[in-house]
DNA sequence: CGCTTTAGTGAACGCCGTTAGCAAACACTG
DNA sequence: CAGTGTTTGCTAACGGCGTTCACTAAAGCG
């Protein structure tokens, strides 16, 4: 007698399905762990399968390949990322939005702390990858992630917090890029005109690579502690974007 | 009958330690050559060695392991970078502060494009190395490649292009790390004031983000060219420190 | 010339990814 | 129930990798 379920979208799951999609978790979860503590050279599909009390072979039946296992993990490592960010802002009463914000982009900087190794292989090189692995899965997951940034962003324009810069400042290839990016990544174009999207973007890019120096650890043997540099990044972005900036608690 | 040699900082050298030379720098072209070809991946002594007429182990006359040999040939890219850098700085009128600074910046970021996965090792995460290996040539010829840029910046410093926040804007703990900073990295601290170098920090954090971004393709999917926003970016980071920007000539 | 230092080899160990062929377990039909 | 097709995992094997060790052949030097 077979007990057909349902899973959360409501598809029809035989229990064959059920446990092999345990069986896939169980080899991400491994996989993750492995990435953790041995970085990115450390993860193997033999010592996955060896953990799991398999062979490398059977791993096939789940996974196309070890560069296929890296890019399911990265999705989920996205996932994750997105949930702490998530949480973080969820963590702040809903109308304080510059406390949002603030604590919203210290949590992707402590994410970003507290998982080096993740956080390399999500923002770093694909040096591991074949130029044209599958990577759709990882992608999607990166959009969920931005999401959460591009809504309060949003909200910030729609309370017109800053000065925008005229549509005729922005450069006319710029704007096309823009315009691209904006329609890809789901600002809502019409309350966000491209000087607005200029502006996220310059924001954005100064974050990314304050935290990627801190991580990839390029000012190590210079600076000592990377946290200050941040917060005084930090507090340049919120000025550009007409958020109040407030030191840290700790 | 011997014939003593002196090599360029006047160390006597004999045949033997010449044909070593030799032998060392094939290795390291060679390795370079995959690192190209094939990604950091694709780095290993054994295709060296099988290229070469060699085998494996006799690299181990040469080189350590394999480590070893990337943090080699990652000393060297930061000398090619650096010198790709100052032709471009030289071949700039002297006295056209502004350009050279332009020119250089665009270099380096010239050079990132047609070097990505030297770039990518470099200023990625280390990835393929054990993390207390020893980096400290890669680390010396970086702090070679960082002198080009601080010349022209304690340049504008002397000049006083730009408005320098007063030292009691630094907070506490950013002036205790930015004083390292300086100190290690040979930015002069009686000319440049702690309030210039943060600005230098913020800029390079800010360029370096950008190139990242579009080495490591992080916006690939979203935008198809990075110049403008490079570009945009560059005109914000000069727009800072009073040099003046102009689009570039082609 | 003989002696010492050095460069390079071959074999071996233990990893790795991946493919092919096979056997057991399973799910489902009549 | 038996029979049948599918799914799962195994073994064996190939070729590649880094690295160590014992060894030979050459080069340098007195």
């Amino acid at each position: 007698m077979t007990k057909p379920q349902l899973d959360r979208s409501g598809v029809r799951t035989s229990r064959r399905e059920r446990v092999r999609e345990a069986t896939l978790a169980e080899i991400k979860e491994i996989a993750r762990r492995h990435l953790v503590e041995h970085g990115s050279q450390g993860v193997s599909l033999r010592a996955v399968a060896r953990e799991m009390g398999m062979t490398a072979p059977g791993l096939y039946r789940y996974v196309s390949g070890i560069d296929a296992l890296l890019v399911l993990i990265t999705a989920d490592m996205y996932d994750d990322l997105a949930d702490c960010v998530a949480a973080a802002d969820a963590s702040v009463p809903e109308h304080d939005t510059d406390q949002r914000i603030l604590t919203s982009l210290r949590a992707f900087r402590g994410w970003a702390l507290e998982h080096r190794a993740e956080f390399s292989t999500m923002f770093g090189p694909r040096s591991r990858l074949d130029p044209d692995a599958d990577i759709t899965a990882a992608l999607e997951a990166g959009r969920r992630f931005g999401a959460t940034f591009f809504t309060l962003f949003d909200r910030l324009v729609a309370e017109q917090r800053f000065e925008v810069p005229p549509e005729d400042e922005v450069p006319a290839d710029l704007a096309r890029e823009l315009r691209a990016f904006a329609d890809t990544v789901g600002v809502s174009t019409p309350h966000a005109p491209l000087g607005a999207v200029m502006v996220l973007s310059s924001c954005w890019v100064r974050l990314y690579g304050v935290v990627c120096m801190e991580i990839f650890q390029h000012l190590n043997f210079v600076m000592a502690d990377m946290e200050p540099l941040f917060e005084s990044e930090l507090r340049g972005v919120l000025e550009r974007i007409g958020v109040e900036y407030r030191p840290p608690a700790g």
